[in-house]
RNA sequence: CGGGGUGUAGCGUAGCCCGGUAUCGCGCCUGGUUUGGGACCAGGAGACCGUAGGUUCGAAUCCUGCCACCCCGACCA
């Protein structure tokens, strides 16, 4: 499956299309843009979800959901809203299609044409806030912490299967708050929800920042990120927590009333991530011989291949791996026992290596021989012959290790790809030949970021949270600054 | 949406310049021998050549439109 597998160093993005192809984790739709998550790739983004949604109930939150179709007049309340997305909106324009005269296929019906238009979400903060003005009305009723597991669509020009497709998978969170403070709180805990999850979940290390304007969403007041080094040197943006101030209160008309019977606008929040994750996990960890997964986001944890030369010896054999996997599945292990007959061993070895396993069993009839096992981790393509003894605190602890060693792998990584400088000229060179974070000082103007940004196509991915206060020069401007920001290329 | 490229069996390809319905490899099916890192032998099935038109006695091949994908820009999670 794997044969023929372009690497990292000869063509980047070739490598990384074909892990989510030949990995079995998408592959594109007839519609443009589109993409059909396969079985293998959604069991990733279940395990994306249901960590997800456990720790967002944990800190509070409920589900609800929300429809597919907003009133096109929605989208005009909020200016900025309506700048940021009025561009890649689907619109429907009629409900029913109906047979074309000619006799060939269908057309629209043209008498069928909907009164008010309506959009497909690109994000439902106005269909949820309009919905809000209904539900608040006294202090009472806040905070109103709401998640909603859902498909968007943006219209893109360009796009890459899991980095960016015109319908993508995600979850946003929209809350309501009675003070500014809480808001803003509430906005910064989001954001360490999803750092905790990159860094312990994805084994992925992660930079927390606030956006500068540029980078903003289309009607928040701040935006916190949380962004990724991926092995080519460039920034992911891998989710974004927004401090909404009270504009979508004021947009929608939500007040409620205080403990002092004042009438006040409420303050909001929202915050997604996407199955973007996926090509963020893949670009975290993955490797020349195909993907790698972090043990805690694996569908499967362990494979267990049985190798053998006759009917007899296979059905020994399975016999003791019924107890091992047993033993493992008690430990909450996911275990996947491959006794296909029409796969050679060697053929499985490749094609599990290939989809990211992070441990795979061996089991031969020299091993039942020797009470034995060849346990091979994907992390660092190491094996070796262990006693079947205590196998199953065995693994559990591999599994642990693996998934701390890719983490510690990738901080590495982000180390040496991390860089410093106060001159515009090593600025692009480093850019241009190492790629990476780089700390240097800005003088906070909108005009030079984007004048940066032209010259080297690097962008300010954050304005890093607790960064040491530092007294410098804009490294473009010249002008002063008090701290440094963190520029790259980004996807 | 602009510039460049590609589209032939499930996948990768030859053929295209110089028109005569298609090559090879992998995979697939059947039988046998195999099984500790992508097995071997024998036989077999599978393609209206992206799509719609045009030129022609005849189009994978020449011409035009459209669609999709890839790369580079602008835009974005």
């Amino acid at each position: 499956m794997a044969e023929n597998f372009t690497s990292r160093a000869k063509d980047y993005s070739q490598w990384y299309n074909e892990i989510v192809e030949k990995a079995e984790l998408a592959e594109h739709s007839e519609v443009r843009g589109c993409m059909v998550i396969k079985p293998y790739g959604f069991a990733i983004w279940e395990k994306i979800r249901d960590t997800l949604d456990k720790m967002f109930k944990d800190t509070g939150h409920s589900n609800a959901y929300f429809p597919l179709f907003i009133p096109k007049s929605y989208l005009n309340k909020e200016a900025a809203h309506v700048e940021g997305f009025a561009k890649e909106c689907a619109v429907i324009t009629h409900y029913r299609l109906k047979k074309s005269p000619d006799g060939n296929g269908l057309i629209v019906d043209p008498e069928a044409k909907l009164d008010e238009e309506l959009i497909v979400r690109p994000t439902s903060e106005t269909i949820i806030w309009n919905t809000y003005r209904k539900w608040i009305q006294s202090y009472r009723d806040l905070p109103l912490l709401i998640n909603q597991w859902a498909n968007v669509v943006r219209w893109e020009m360009r796009t890459r299967l899991f980095l960016r497709t015109s319908e993508f998978l995600w979850q946003e969170g929209h809350t309501a708050h009675a003070t500014k403070e809480e808001a803003v709180e509430e906005t910064e805990k989001m954001l360490g929800v999803y750092s905790d999850f990159a860094e312990k979940f994805m084994a992925m290390p992660v930079l927390r920042g606030t956006k500068t304007e540029n980078e903003r969403f289309a009607g928040a007041i701040d935006t916190y990120c949380i962004e990724a080094l991926m092995q080519d040197g460039k920034a992911l943006q891998a989710g974004t927590s927004h401090f909404l101030g009270q504009n979508f209160a004021k947009a929608f008309d939500v007040q409620f009333v205080t403990k002092e019977n004042k009438s006040e606008f409420v303050w909001a929040t929202s915050w997604g991530v996407s199955t973007r994750l996926i090509g963020a996990l893949i670009m975290s960890h993955s490797d020349d011989k195909g993907l790698v997964l972090p043990p805690k986001l694996a569908p499967v944890q362990t494979v267990i291949i049985p190798i053998y030369k006759n009917e007899e010896q296979l059905e020994k054999i399975s016999e003791k791996v019924q107890q091992i996997k047993k033993l493992l599945e008690k430990k909450g292990i996911s275990v996947k026992y491959d006794d296909r007959t029409t796969h050679k061993p060697g053929w499985k070895f490749n094609e599990y290596e290939f989809k990211g396993v992070p441990v795979r069993i061996a089991i031969g009839p020299r091993d039942l021989e020797n009470n034995t096992l060849e346990i091979a981790r994907r992390d660092l393509l190491t094996k070796e012959i262990t006693s079947q003894e205590n196998i199953d605190t065995k693994i559990e602890n591999l599994l642990t290790d693996i998934q701390s060693s890719l983490f510690n792998k990738a901080i590495k990584f982000r180390q040496e790809n991390t860089h410093q400088t106060d001159s515009f000229v090593e600025f692009k060179e480093l850019i241009e030949n190492k790629g990476g974070f780089i700390y240097a000082h800005w003088d906070g103007t909108k005009e030079t970021e984007e004048k940066i940004k032209e010259e080297t196509k690097a962008t300010i991915r954050c304005i890093p949270l607790n960064i040491v206060q530092e007294n410098g020069h804009c490294i473009y401007s010249g002008k002063p600054s008090k701290q440094r920001v963190v520029f790259a290329k980004a996807y």
